[in-house]
DNA sequence: TTTAGTAATGTAACCGTTTTCATTTGTCTT
DNA sequence: AAGACAAATGAAAACGGTTACATTACTAAA
């Protein structure tokens, strides 16, 4: 491979000046710059990276930090990341943390090593110790689809509005007739689920609902877990005849649940999801669900790091993308 | 953060003995290599990838070309190949490719720049160029789930038997009694696809079945694809009692299609998948699928590849995983 | 005790850039 | 034509490691 010195040798200037053309400073005249490009193009010379990392910092990758790129909720966000990332000359490290902080440490560690300019973090636990010592370390971080308890920590949050969420589906199924509302959610350390519940409960309160504690489940985030537990509370002697499930998945494990126990989804249970990954069109009756739009988020808080990491945002931003509810077969009216 | 010299310094040796414990040189005594050890550890230093990759010209980062990572079957690639690279100390960088040539050789370009250690790549096409003369330029390559048409080229190959997977679908939906069976494939420019429908041949031909051309239709991996073909199809005045879709996506569009039509899957039409993506549990009817073992490829074909960079094997090799059919629901006998 | 031979350590060049600072070149005044 | 000043270029020192080679410190044999 040519190096900065062949295309030196060739232009016959000194590498200072061929590092200025590459960098487009304003101080070569018209004629060098010329014969300097001319020399890289005939070379067909392309910098190397790490060694212009190694005085300028700068490497043009950032790490992202997911619990799970097979999951589809993740690998959609992952999606919006490298567009942003692609859009801006930058590149992605992905890493699988499969929920545990001993792998996430141990990422963190391995790509500081590797000077990356930023990080975008979406296994965020409420307060992860890893994730605050690397924002307090001063490395440009966003928090993706998750919040942090940081007093003021410098640090750019992405999120969807969960809040709304949990209400809009759980005021859904209300509005529908359904009074016994079953609320299936993931770890409650992960805030964003303290957040759907907060939505769920708001709009049971407003309508003047019971909450009945027994109906409101944390669990993870998987189709066994839905499924369990839909047995379980369709068990009850006083069974609900709707469920909010705090993602896709989740939600399918109670339709297969439901069918299991010989019931009609919505004849009998109606199901109201959240993330509307593919798997909700492609599901059986197709799952109405709450659309964050992940992509998208992704792409913003990739675009947000990338701004701070140039320079030109300070970070401390806290953005909140709307969702809203994507009415499919899954849910009808209930007369009781 | 502190460097080699600030550890050399506190140990009170050159920055060679230190380096030298970095590497577990053998020529370093005992005593001054835990006191080396002592000074890392105080400073809690670690050291900086990028200015040894200046040297030994290792990042010890992968480069992963794919067409889409919100596509299932590739993130579950992908998390093979990030399983394999965190067991070996790599890190990957992954690329959308959007099935666009354009993109894939700029990022070759890009990741060059990088240094990168070596390509793992899904998006091949039968002999795209790109690839090969990334090949030819004695980068370490490894294809994963494609074929490439190269004479003597030094590249590992990572495939799953896709004729035999054409061949076990088609055979079980002989079995069953069928005999007019729809043939859904991907683009023909990939070769997987090509294969498969061997495999179809393969069996129509052995079960003495005719072979109905127009029944055997390329097209691209997803639900639309199959969707519109086979209510093509299905309008056809002999149609089809079965399909055999190439991958899941279009075999979902199949059942889709079926049951717009007014017709039940599998009693009126079976169906066959391709990839047992977690779509197939999903979908209703539960999908009968060829059963590829994608993370078990993404891991193999990264662990080659880090062999061949660690120069413990010299490429070439050609791997051809086994696949099975994994039967649900979306089949059954027909009568006629 | 000297000497040879090996083990342990250090010095300095190198990897391929960027960038500061010094130097040269060119242009414009006077 | 000389001087002043700005513009263009170059020389050399970083960046943080690795490693070939030189040097020093040991150990054991003579």
């Amino acid at each position: 491979m040519a190096t900065i010195y062949d295309v030196a040798k060739r232009a016959k200037v000194s590498i200072a000046t061929v590092s200025r053309v590459l960098n487009n400073s304003p101080l070569v005249s018209e004629k060098t710059r010329e014969r300097v490009k001319k020399a890289i193009e005939e070379l067909n010379y392309s910098p190397n990276v790490i060694a212009s990392a190694l005085t300028k910092k700068s490497t043009l990758t950032l790490g992202l930090l997911i619990p799970d790129i097979a999951n589809p909720f993740f690998a959609e966000l992952a999606r919006g990341v490298e567009d942003a990332s692609a859009d801006f000359g930058f590149n992605i490290i992905i890493c699988n943390t499969d929920y545990r902080s001993d792998k996430e440490a141990e990422y963190i560690r391995l790509l500081k090593q590797k000077s990356i300019d930023g990080f975008i973090i979406s296994t965020a636990y409420y307060n992860d110790e890893n994730v605050i010592n690397l924002i307090k370390s001063n490395t440009p971080v966003v928090i993706l689809g998750r919040d942090i308890d940081g007093e003021d920590m410098v640090v750019d949050v992405v999120v969807s509005d969960n809040v709304n969420g949990g209400y809009i589906a759980t005021k859904h199924l209300i509005d529908l007739g359904h009074k016994n509302i079953a609320c299936l959610l993931g770890p409650p350390q992960v805030k964003v689920n303290l957040d759907r519940e907060k939505g769920y409960l708001k709009a049971m309160e407003e309508a003047g609902l019971k909450v009945r504690p027994e109906l409101i489940v944390f669990g993870d985030f998987k189709v066994e877990f839905g499924f369990k537990k839909a047995i379980e509370l369709l068990s009850l002697e006083h069974r609900p005849t709707a469920f909010f499930a705090a993602n896709d998945l989740t939600a399918i494990g109670v339709i297969k649940a439901a069918r299991f126990m010989g019931l009609e989804v919505p004849r009998d249970i109606s199901v109201v999801g959240y993330d509307n990954t593919m798997l909700a069109e492609i599901v059986d009756p197709p799952l109405t669900t709450v659309n964050q739009q992940m992509r998208k988020m992704g792409y913003m808080a990739t675009e947000f790091l990338i701004k701070r990491i140039k320079g030109e945002s300070s970070g401390g931003q806290r953005i909140v993308l709307d969702v809203d509810l994507v009415v499919r077969r899954s849910t009808s009216r209930v007369y009781n």
